[in-house]
DNA sequence: ATAGCCTCCGTACCATGATACGGAGTCAAG
DNA sequence: CTTGACTCCGTATCATGGTACGGAGGCTAT
């Protein structure tokens, strides 16, 4: 079941200007061209495996990975090279815990913020000390 | 105890080109020159309430609140608008919320993948399937 | 066989949050 | 009273991750 491009995109929720810019980036491969009527050839056609590797790069997105590190993974997942897969993962794992324990922090105090502010129209409401910890 | 803009850069834990941006994006006043002995004035001074603002900035972008939005926060602890400030702060909760839960099932997936690639040389490692939700 | 939509490709532009540059002016120490 | 560090300010540039434009060509249905 060969895909166009915007069919690609679609599957994958992006636009496909996005797909062309993972293009650029390598992310994407570029299909040949197949031998068409026309001069130049016929429209590229994308299959299962783009699909796949598309969603991987937005699931990678929301780990956090640049498209730079992805291009490294989908190249390691073509290698099969375990060790620095796992590298790059472990390094992730530990930037995550340490983001994920800022936003906690963040969300504590906001709700501390929050719950401030609501009590009538005076008492404290103090917006920039928000984030003090006390 | 008036600081130079290095020293309330230093203070803040940024560089003086980006206290200046943040003057910019009105974020950080800018002090009236004091009269100096040159044709154009002396040099500015900051106080500890710049340094108040400028840890808040920080903290309020760990927070994931843009610039803009945290222009907007600074002028509601000036006007003392606990409705709006509640309804940011809200906002940005909800919003905390989903990305911790985005950030943990993330860590999660990748745990799945670091451990099926430390096994030996062979075995699966499938870097590509690490975000598929099985 | 022609209209209308899609593809291709290069290039330009965008938003966000900085970071850098350079010339003129200011200031403090020796 | 000069030297060296710092300030001021406008403007330029950067990194990241896209998004848009426009002309030439390909594809498909009528």
């Amino acid at each position: 079941m060969p895909l166009t491009i915007a069919k690609l995109a679609e599957a994958g929720g992006v636009g496909v200007e996005t797909i062309r810019f993972y293009q650029r980036r390598g992310l994407i491969d570029v299909p040949p061209r197949p031998e068409g009527s026309g001069l130049s050839g016929g429209v590229r056609r994308y299959g299962d495996g783009d699909v796949r590797r598309l969603r991987f790069i937005r699931s990678a997105q929301k780990a956090g990975f640049t498209l730079e590190e992805i291009a490294e993974l989908l190249r390691l997942d073509a290698e099969n090279d375990r060790r620095r897969a796992r590298q790059l993962a472990d390094a992730r794992i530990l930037a995550l815990d340490q983001k994920i324990a800022e936003l906690q922090a963040a969300k504590t105090a906001l709700g501390r913020l929050a719950q401030a502010c609501a009590h009538g129209p005076d008492g404290p409401c103090p917006i920039l000390d928000a984030f003090t910890t006390e």
